[in-house]
RNA sequence: GGAGGCGUGCGUGAGUGGUUGAAACGAACUGUCUUGAAAACAGUUAUGCCAGCAAUGGCAUCGAAGGUUCGAAUCCUUCCGCCUCCGCCA
């Protein structure tokens, strides 16, 4: 969440950040009128609790009168209460100036492609056509609905060597491997900012135990820490964590319909930072040369993004995002993500970090390591030769123990 | 799922209705002493909100939410978490 002082000292400037954010700044003015209203009544309370407490004697008629207002102005206060940090988990983060303004994807900003984009002699075939009897839809969708799939063969190893490759490299820079969990409550999604996620109908809701399903392990990882004060030398902390992750993908009918590149549930090894404010920028960038650094490993053209404003996450600072090319397709598509959300999830969370003296919230950092469903459509696609056949990348081979991937010989 | 136990500050741990935001011990920090360190001695050390330039003052917080009471860490209810035993299970 938002810091409440900047929004009461700072009201402009909080309005006219989260009109950048593509919100209605509407919702500034709502929270500031109740938190004026909220203010108001906890001083009366303050002062009837405080008349209170002078009473030594015993029952009397003025102390059971003064018992019954303190109810009544305590039931206010708790309304108004709930309304104002419901309407306050509604304001987004500030965007960073240097975000480029926008209304949703189309203001993205290209930094820069990196890579070779595969030069075929033949025409090139999508991944569906390469993974052959590997992806089977069918199936899934008799057992589970739409938008799921089974992966099978060489390509679950292809999946398992992904996993152990960013392990690998994550581990050797000092990431803190973690399986955390996939489902959530509800007050714990809001701390961190995903009130959208749950509210809207992104997220997968267990109704009989009122958790939600994670869209990302950012999500579960985030609260590891809620609640404590960090030491601020052991700051930077870095996780690397795995995990299913469950979307309902709603809002996206008739995109992508076709295969595993926008489904309900996937596979994904996730960074996850947390940092003291000054060092948020620069940890940024760490995370975003990391995930450049396993395109390269990969070998796979990729570009970078500067996500604008308007497309950017409700709690991001600053994000960007990278896009590998499918020459399936012919263009590049959204792969990994990676976003600064500086002290709003913190906030939310009450993570704090104390250096000597100093006490404040840390920054908390996310970003994909490998999107693995969407990973394997673009190795598929970029090293397909022309009989069909696809060569695993040299990174993966020795975790894979073959050079090329084969599909099931099934009756 | 069944039975029982427990949940207090950085830690251990006292506290069963009224200056208890909270004893004691430990830990950390500061000072004195010392060439330095240790020891000893003295002192400091929770968080949030509101008002105030500040000093400071007020309120809240003993797992969480309700309730009883003029007054709750302390009594009652529900929930959550942890531990032990049993059952079930990859």
């Amino acid at each position: 969440m938002l810091d409440v002082n900047l929004i009461r000292k700072e009201k402009d400037l909080v309005k006219e950040g989260v009109k950048r954010k593509n919100i209605s700044p509407k919702i500034v003015d709502d929270f500031l009128a109740l938190d004026e209203r909220w203010k108001t009544l906890t001083a009366q309370l303050d002062n009837l609790r405080r008349d209170r407490s002078f009473i030594k004697e015993g029952p009397s008629l003025d102390a059971k009168n003064l018992k019954s207002q303190i109810k009544q102005l305590d039931a206010e206060i708790k309304e108004v209460s709930e309304k104002r940090n419901k309407t306050l988990v509604l304001i987004p983060n500030i965007p960073a100036n240097v975000a480029p303004v926008g209304k949703d994807e189309s203001g993205n900003v290209v930094l820069r492609e990196v890579g070779e984009k595969p030069n075929f002699k033949f025409k090139p075939k999508d991944y569906m056509a390469l993974a052959g009897n590997m992806i089977n839809m069918e199936s899934a969708g008799q057992v589970s609905g739409s938008r799921f799939g089974y992966i099978l063969g060489d390509l679950v190893l292809l999946e398992f060597s992904l996993v152990q490759l960013a392990m690998d490299k994550l581990v050797e820079k000092g990431f803190i491997p973690v399986v955390p969990p996939v489902m959530v409550k509800p007050e714990i999604m809001k701390a961190m900012g995903k009130v959208k996620f749950i509210e809207g109908d992104d997220a997968f809701h267990v109704a009989k135990d009122n958790l939600y399903l994670v869209g990302s392990s950012e999500h579960s990882i985030g609260p590891l820490h809620m609640d404590s004060v960090l030491d601020g030398k052991s700051l930077p902390r870095r996780y690397a964590g795995f995990s299913t992750c469950f979307r309902r993908e709603a809002g996206s009918y008739g995109k992508d319909t076709k295969g595993i590149l926008r489904v309900h549930q996937f596979d994904k090894v996730e960074m996850f930072s947390f940092t003291k404010p000054e060092d948020s920028e620069k940890e940024h960038q760490f995370l975003l040369g990391i995930q450049e650094e396993l395109m390269q490993v990969l070998k796979l053209p990729y570009q970078v993004i500067a996500n604008c404003t308007g497309d950017m996450g409700f709690g991001d600072y600053k994000q960007f995002d990278i896009e590998v090319y499918l020459p399936g397709q012919g263009k590049y598509r959204e792969l990994c993500s990676t976003s600064n959300t500086t002290d709003y999830q913190a906030r939310g969370l009450n993570i704090k970090y104390r250096e000597g003296e100093k006490k404040d919230f840390v920054h908390t950092l996310n970003a994909t390591a490998f999107a693995i469903g969407r990973t394997l459509i673009a190795i598929l696609e970029n090293y397909q030769n022309e009989d069909g056949g696809v060569t695993i990348p040299k990174a993966l081979q020795g975790y894979v123990k073959k050079k090329k991937i084969s599909g099931l010989a099934l009756d």
